[in-house]
DNA sequence: ACCTGAACACCGTTCAAGT
DNA sequence: ACCTGAACACCGTTCAAGT
């Protein structure tokens, strides 16, 4: 547990463990900033090598400060991926909200938002996995990570509640609709970055097409009805 | 690499590079079921705690051996996993296999099928994380693993391509619908175990059942056409 | 307040040596 | 052929000490 707001009181007279090495090069500090360095160290590694990658002698190293710096500014090294999790879906939403958009909403919209939704994750497979692949439990300490997890739910959720209200898609709690939706691109997009589609002979893009045009004639509200099952 | 096939002729007199200290403990082999117990250690060893709590040392310590004993049963701790994820698809085949015939095969069989996947995910986390988690690589060097899973996919595409037989499924490439359907169940699987669902408040049966119903509505060949997009 | 550097308790893997 | 035990090159984290 890191206590920011109160104040220590360190006692100078303390009997030397150890005597004082001499030191061999003069101490730079970073002053303020270390905590967005190393941040952004954090995300190129993990970007390049996946979280397996990273490791905090190297962060360290590369921006010249010691191992034991970094946890002045993060109180672990979940912390850190987790504040890396959090930036990665403020980027997602942003992409995603960005196709519905461009696409003028509506049907549309919701296609081109399924498919940027694949093509985020494949494009980003290392981030993706840290937002979702279970390194960070997302009932988590990290209340930010929390927050943007359930933001980006929700843009998914008023797509869909607009959708209804235009008719495109047929009633029902949008909640339950918007989860069903997820698990479908989510399951697209973690064969796809794992993998497993490869196994299968087959291309994420165009998995994710498919499947995006499956979830429609789904969800669709149709003009006969079927009668009951 | 581990070559099995070559015959390696050890030299004898070869200058001691340091002195043989005395052996506290008499040496007891395990005898031919060493690999056997190293597998089921690990096994219980990743279900219990995940992989990440997986160490050969420890496994090597609970089954009383050094910790490179296992060098001589597997390549390397990627190969032990490697094993256990395909045991875990022999299971996982079994048991979806299994829900298919219970229920009758054709629609309630292929709806039963799909509960059993996301059931076996849930009640066996750590062991699907392994099987899909992007821990191994699929087109990676066991073979085993490769056509456990590869056979795996194929319970699904042989249902579906007797249902298309049956009427139950409309036309089309059986591989291709099997491959959305697989990226649906997966997806339910996956948000389940990785916690997500607990922050959109849903249980993982409920949406698994939602999701097979939803399913069914978009990939069953209707009476009435809805016309042309 | 912020950072260092040594220490601690871990890892997977290698390899000469023992039987 | 199979296993040991020391060694190697790593980890994350802690903590007294320095500025």
């Amino acid at each position: 547990m890191l206590t920011m707001s109160t104040c220590v009181v360190y006692p100078v007279f303390v009997a030397r463990a150890r005597p004082a090495r001499p030191r061999k090069h003069p101490l730079v500090y970073h002053h303020g900033n270390l905590r967005r360095a190393l941040l952004d160290e954090a995300l190129t590694t993990i970007r390049d090598g996946g979280v397996e990658s990273l490791t905090l002698r190297a962060v360290g190293a590369r921006l010249g400060v010691s191992r034991s710096a970094l946890y002045r500014h993060f109180a672990d090294k979940r912390a850190l991926v987790s504040a890396v999790g959090a930036e990665g879906f403020r980027l997602f939403r942003t992409q995603l909200t960005a196709a519905w958009e461009r696409a003028g909403r509506g049907r549309a919209g919701f296609e081109a938002m399924g498919i940027a939704y694949v093509q985020f994750a494949v494009t980003n497979p290392s981030h993706y996995r840290v937002m979702f692949g279970g390194f960070l439990d997302p009932n988590g300490s990290d209340p930010d990570l929390l927050n943007e997890a359930s933001r980006t739910f929700h843009v998914l959720v008023d797509s869909l509640a607009e959708q209804q209200r235009d008719g495109l898609v047929r009633q029902g709690d949008p909640r339950q609709l918007a989860r069903f939706v997820w698990a479908v691109v989510h399951g697209v997009a973690t064969l796809a970055i794992d993998g497993q589609l490869e196994t299968m002979k087959a291309s994420p893009d165009e998995l994710a097409r498919f499947a995006v045009e499956q979830l429609r004639t789904g969800i669709a509200r149709r003009a006969h009805s079927t009668g009951p099952a």
